[in-house]
DNA sequence: TCAAAAGTGTTCTGTTTACACCCATGG
DNA sequence: CCATGGGTGTAAACAGAACACTTTTGA
């Protein structure tokens, strides 16, 4: 039931009427683009070229069209910008400042994404404009793009903590000193290693593989792979991840 | 920067030509508005009255206009309703599914809200047809109500877990064991009297009044009221509920 | 005097933290 | 043979969970 103008008379048995009456507006997506690179977690931007705010940088987004939901238009964007698909994504917060954006009124729904850089997947970002920034090292964006990112760091510190969704930024075979580089860039603190160790393997939710990554040291580590069964037969609630 | 159309030509500094090929849409707020009554959590519904959907039941909610922002448009709701201001409210999600309200392409941005019903602040609600349902007891509603409500439940339980907002469903001065009721029907479990005492008592951050509430039993339980200047002084994290 | 709710501490258990040395290997 | 990162365990501190009896007073 919609109330938005009870004060007024009108036919609320006349639903079009109703519903016409309406102020339609202009809904975007916005995307923070999370990708973690072995050593740092940065987010990716790109350079407006177009007035207002020519120059400056900013997060990718696009319009909802009418013919799909939030987040098929956050895919779409996501896809235009990366050519990449089946990527991590979750809905974050709406935007909604009158004068947000001083071209017109826009609402904008943020989004963000989970990539792993390492990967050869990704091979190439399909706008010459963009760029990795680390994600203290953000110069000042255009709108309220700061605040999103703010906000997405906040998340996903939060769920690092309680859901398995670190592995979205990481290889399929990684190490454990990469998994603790990540938790380390997420959480912006140093872990200790033995402990971090101990507390994944409680946790029982990796298989280690029998294959070494020689390219970090010459001992070699073991490689380990997130196996999302194990996962799933533990708990309906994630994890306790507090590190 | 937006690059909804980046495959069509278009002329991109044209700001106007540009923000006017895009789709506009009707953008709703709805209010999942929680109430705590001494015992139990509740939510607040209200039976629709009009085709589509008549006599079914539903969270309040309305649309944005260009006027105000979508907190703005929230309070509003809200305040048709129920005459109350300065009422807690958090944005929860967006809904977005193409055919999710048959009347007309519809986003709804779901807010809730917390309220305190013992108070004599909120003496009556506006609307006739307006019912408090116990959390666990929510009959079916129209389009994706339902899911809106689980996930403010969700959201609810983690939040008071970190931060203060429970206080929001108290009033200001309140007993143990009604802060100890609100955390038992937020968490839909039953916590043991002494153990939630003394870990309450270890964040100190309420005042013990000389006070006493003498409705509740003979020898009647003191009054404590939550101190927000002791809580800020503490941490910029919340404190960790654990219970 | 008793029914009904308030108030109060201790022990046990599990989790988190702090901490340092040997291993394997390629150069 | 040594420099580099990989790998491993234990003890102390802390936080959480379990648990039962006494107090007050109005009816």
């Amino acid at each position: 039931m919609k109330i938005g103008n009870t004060d007024q008379h009108e036919d609320v048995n006349s639903k079009l009427q109703y519903y016409n009456k309406e102020d339609q507006v202009l809904l975007a997506v916005d995307c923070i683009i999370f990708g973690f690179d072995e050593k740092e977690l940065k987010v990716l931007l790109v350079k407006r070229d177009f007035e207002p705010e020519k120059d400056k940088w900013s997060l990718i987004g696009g319009f909802l069209k009418k013919s799909e939901n939030l987040d098929q238009a956050a895919i779409r964007v996501l896809n235009i910008l990366t050519g990449l698909k089946d990527i991590y994504m979750e809905q974050l917060h709406s935007y909604s400042e009158i004068d947000r954006d001083p071209g017109q009124r826009t609402i904008s729904v943020a989004y963000f994404a989970l990539i792993d850089l390492s990967s050869k997947n990704f091979d190439r970002i399909k706008i010459d404009s963009a760029k990795w920034y680390k994600i203290n090292k953000v110069p000042q964006l255009i709108f309220d793009h700061n605040e999103m990112i703010d906000k997405a760091i906040q998340r996903l510190r939060r769920r690092a903590l309680i859901k398995p969704i670190g592995f979205e930024l990481l290889p399929e075979k990684f190490t454990m000193r990469q998994l603790q580089s990540l938790y380390e860039s997420i959480l912006d603190k140093k872990l200790d290693k033995r402990n971090f160790i101990n507390k994944v393997n409680l946790l029982d939710i990796l298989d280690k593989l029998d294959e070494k990554d020689m390219t970090s040291s010459r001992k070699g580590s073991f490689l380990y792979r997130f196996n999302e069964e194990k996962y799933n037969s533990k708990s309906e609630e994630g994890f306790n991840f507090k590190i």
